[in-house]
DNA sequence: TGTTAGCACTCAACACAAACGAGTGCTAAC
DNA sequence: GTTAGCACTCGTTTGTGTTGAGTGCTAACA
């Protein structure tokens, strides 16, 4: 038996209207649906054929059919067609970005918000750190005699903090021996190469500075790590509360949503374009009733990171994945003007 | 008709035993639970009683009772003896804030998260900006020659930063000359201060610098905005689905917990110990179900900030209260400890 | 006057049955 | 290959009866 065209256009029909009124649906709807005249008999027979295949399902057998999982995938791979953004749909998606003074940090958790308000969905933005992500520069800012800054800049334009106390004063001569030596040891290596095995052999290296130091090199690690660990930020999380399916999992959903390490599960490192992961395609139990819709975005040609949507299975797909890529690339747009320039204005 | 001693000791026990159970109260169960010994009717008057003053409810006429908002409130300020926590408890609640290098900023949302996971609630922490707060110190760090880092440093120890450009060729005496203007015009002055009206007649000051400097004016506004408006973080929402006194009201509930700026409304300022607010007595509609329990942590002597658990309002105050109070001692506790040092070392 | 036993009453919860209807699978005819 | 016809399935809705925990009220008791 095989998929012939019919068929295609009745799965097609269905998951169209199942995503529309989230019932299932009958050979007599159907019918009146189609563009081709047949009987809800006929109907029925394929209907039924679709349902061998594995691409329909039933919830008892008296009721209409609903898309399995495979059947969305079918769908998505070879009969939606997405509708490119309107004039207008492009606008009102710019204007959530437009924001004065992008600072990339902000960019990337603002993209997410919108994005969740944007679709009423929940949302994820995440920066995959590929390997040559490298320390840029490091630099210490005194607060007072015992407490400093440490700062870090990546070559992915991250940029992040931490406050230190050491237990000696911080004398100029101090720090700027500290800084020429960190800024040796560190810069241009990559966030991955700054292992704990590294930090010591750098640690021996100072000597008999090393005992005073170890805080700031253990605050310099901390800073790698969750730059290597890359930024994420979820939001709309309780969108999800609305949708019927996830009644007894919402709280296992939301639950693993707020882990910081099941992130990569869901959001997976991939090198470019969209993913989708249908119900029982994630890897993770409690989003069998989700699918996740992931886009990569580029920072000039280096796909960096990646924002997705998550909702019910059971979504528009259609209209989702090209918005979504719409955000994506306008997100990747910004952070590259402002990087772009900063590369421009390199030493 | 007065409060009697039998009939508030009626009161409790309805209030402990539903907040144990779930389930509305009994006459019968009530005279076996009750240390004097009563017949099930003599009860049955009393409790008659009890509603009459507003202090019980009744789901349906031929069930039993359960505590109006007005008896927990009762019950809370006149009834309950809160259990001192056991050394274990002590114990292990000290082991959640045993953290090596405790960073001000990340100390605030682990408590949150610590005390979420702890209590199976939703917790909240954030910090009071009182008006005393002030600029401590204003740094700049040059990261390229058009990207800077703002740092403003809070007198309450809060740093932040934000990453700005401009867009001319930041030189060494371009630096410092607006370090050194911008920490002549802002340190010591509070946070409050730091208004539009204001930055406007320092950009005046500025002179022909005036457009150039834009931007870092603007950023070190938005910096002093973002101590101003305190921190907050909020963990275990998830946690809020278990109880399904919430169930529909739970989207409300998790939507608006994840807005910013609904947040005074649910943890409202206050000048120290601990407030309850019971249901209804929630500012916010969709917190008529729950209840808000919120303990002022101190620095020294300052109340600082707050640290408040979010909960049904069947919720088990005997237990929570103490434990929150210890959550905010410790906080309170490990944050002085690491301010008071910074203020023997401040020059 | 407070307490209590007795009793009729209420009402959610549960169980069961009947009726309904959307939708199916199958068969036989076109 | 398509379709009309028809018996069948099964979730949903509606209605009825039963149960039991719990009440309010009354009258008797200490």
């Amino acid at each position: 038996m095989e998929l012939d065209n019919r068929k295609l256009q009745i799965l097609a029909a269905i998951v169209e209207r199942y995503i529309l009124t989230g019932e299932p649906v009958g050979s007599k709807t159907l019918a009146q649906m189609l563009e081709f005249q047949v009987s809800p008999a006929t109907i029925r027979n394929e209907m039924s054929a679709l349902f061998d295949l594995g691409l329909l399902e039933q919830p008892h057998t008296s009721s209409g059919r609903i898309p399995s999982h495979l059947g969305y995938r079918v769908y998505i791979n070879r009969l939606m067609h997405c509708k490119p953004l309107t004039e207008d749909e492009r606008d009102e998606i710019d204007a959530l970005f437009n924001v004065k003074d992008p600072d990339p940090d902000r960019l990337l958790e603002d993209a997410a918000g919108a994005l969740a308000e944007y679709t009423n969905l929940a949302a994820i933005s995440t920066t995959i750190t590929p390997k040559h992500v490298t320390v840029r520069r490091i630099e210490l800012v005194p607060i007072d005699r015992r407490t400093l800054v440490l700062l870090v800049v990546a070559s992915n334009g991250v940029i992040k903090n931490k406050v230190t106390r050491v237990d000696f004063n911080l004398t100029k001569e101090l720090l700027e021996f500290f800084n020429k030596f960190a800024n040796d040891r560190f810069i241009g290596r990559s966030m991955d190469e700054i292992s704990m095995i590294y930090l010591s052999s750098v640690a021996v290296a100072l000597g008999e500075y090393s005992r005073m130091f170890t805080p700031l090199l253990g605050g310099l690690y901390e800073l790698c790590r969750s730059i290597n660990d890359g930024q994420y930020f979820t939001r709309g999380e309780s969108n999800l509360l609305e949708y019927k399916e996830f009644g007894l999992v919402a709280h296992d959903l939301l639950t693993t949503l707020a882990t910081r390490s099941k992130i990569s599960d869901i959001v997976p490192f991939q090198k470019e374009g969209i993913k989708i992961s249908i119900g029982k395609e994630n890897a993770l139990a409690e989003f069998t009733d989700s699918s996740v819709i992931v886009a990569t975005y580029n920072i000039g040609n280096d796909s960096c990171g990646a924002i997705g949507l998550i909702g019910p299975v059971r979504m528009d797909y259609q209209k989702m994945i090209p918005h979504l890529e719409y955000f994506a690339k306008t997100l990747g747009k910004l952070l590259s003007d402002t990087l772009e320039n900063e590369d421009e204005n390199e030493e």
